[in-house]
DNA sequence: TCCATTCATGAACATAGTGTCCAGCAACTC
DNA sequence: GAGTTGCTGGACACTATGTTCATGAATGGA
């Protein structure tokens, strides 16, 4: 589950404030997509004042951004300690917590996310790829990594944009058995990768 | 290249303006993007009238749906001829083609593009792909065809966009190989393709 | 409990963009 | 040349954004 911080350093009228602000944010982008949120909207739900809303964010877009930071906290925590030493360890964690949290990455991630958000999170996992790929690259490689990394990202990105837009006719652990199969034979054979501990397409139950 | 039709049997004032129009809009987009362009913008660099613009499009969105249009028709078009048997034929095309038309490619697909657009090419560049994969799938497939083709899609966009946006470093045959290097292995092994014409990494000069 | 500080409020305002309407004039087609 | 069709520009209604400010209330430290 992801949350905000709440530091208790701060007035409780901010972290209230800021709190509604941000919920109402997810509930609306649910409801109608984040381009076809207003502010106006926002600080209905949120029940606070224009004024208000102006002196905490100066956009839409940061407030978006601290939900979207929050889950790239997530993915990198998680990658690190759930991942260890498997090839891609972030997929399977990544489809799961989306099925767990359906709506709101569905309001993320799916069509009416908005490009930001895309932007943000495939940087994110773009990181993420490349820690996983870099220590792995052998002499015989004949892709670029950067061309790998994007490639590997794209396939990724598509599959979990689509995956949560069909509203998930396969289970988390189906797709990240096809991302598996789809991405790494060629992520191996491109980057010469000798002995891909984790590499294999099944898994352990 | 990419030109407007020009049924004779139209007014020459209105194809005029709608000629207009969409180069002002394409011009705008190389410019500053497609979100950051206003209606006023364009019947400025177009110069026509505010109401006529209204008369012929309701929409900034209208206007684009045509240029992309444009681009849609050219790829199913050369890819039937030019692609041939070989598997993802449109890809070498379409790198060629993105290298000649540079600016408006990048304003097309590039971080300026908008998600409007990318959906649009994701859907035709699908169909693509499927009609590619449905004739050569074998008995052993082990990843849901629609799977694989979303991957593939999403690895080859994103190797697209990201080359545009970087001033493409490689050359649009490295970066076709690369491609191919990358995304074959993985789809021929995914849906039990046994005889892979031209599915080769390596390819003719 | 007190009180200086910080925050929330809402209403007014300036700005910018969208989309519609219409009457008069110009360009086009046949 | 005449009738049709398209272009024009200006006015208008509407929606959204972002700023400002005086007022009152909540807060947290002493």
């Amino acid at each position: 589950m992801i949350t905000r911080e709440h530091d208790p350093r701060t007035d409780r009228r901010v972290r209230r404030t800021r709190d509604a602000i941000h919920r109402a944010l997810i509930e609306l982008m649910i409801e109608k997509g984040y381009e076809a949120v207003t502010v106006a909207d926002i600080i209905t739900k949120a029940d606070v004042g224009r004024s208000t809303f102006y002196t905490h964010f100066t956009d839409k877009r940061e407030v978006l951004y601290a939900s979207i930071d929050d889950l790239a906290g997530f993915l990198r925590a998680g990658s690190q300690v759930k991942g260890g030493r498997r090839l891609f360890g972030f997929s399977r964690m990544m489809f799961e917590h989306a099925h767990e949290q359906q709506e709101l990455l569905r309001a993320l991630l799916g069509r009416g996310g908005g490009a930001i958000v895309y932007e943000r999170i495939r940087l994110v996992l773009a990181d993420l790829v490349r820690d996983d790929l870099v220590p792995r690259v052998g002499p015989g490689a004949t892709v670029p990594l950067d061309l790998v990394v994007d490639g590997v990202v794209g396939a990724y990105m598509a599959l979990l944009s689509r995956w949560l837009d069909e509203r998930e006719p396969h289970t988390p652990h189906e797709m990240d058995v096809a991302f598996r199969r789809l991405v790494i034979p060629g992520v191996v054979s491109g980057l010469g990768i000798t002995a891909p501990e984790g590499a294999a397409g099944a898994e352990p139950r």
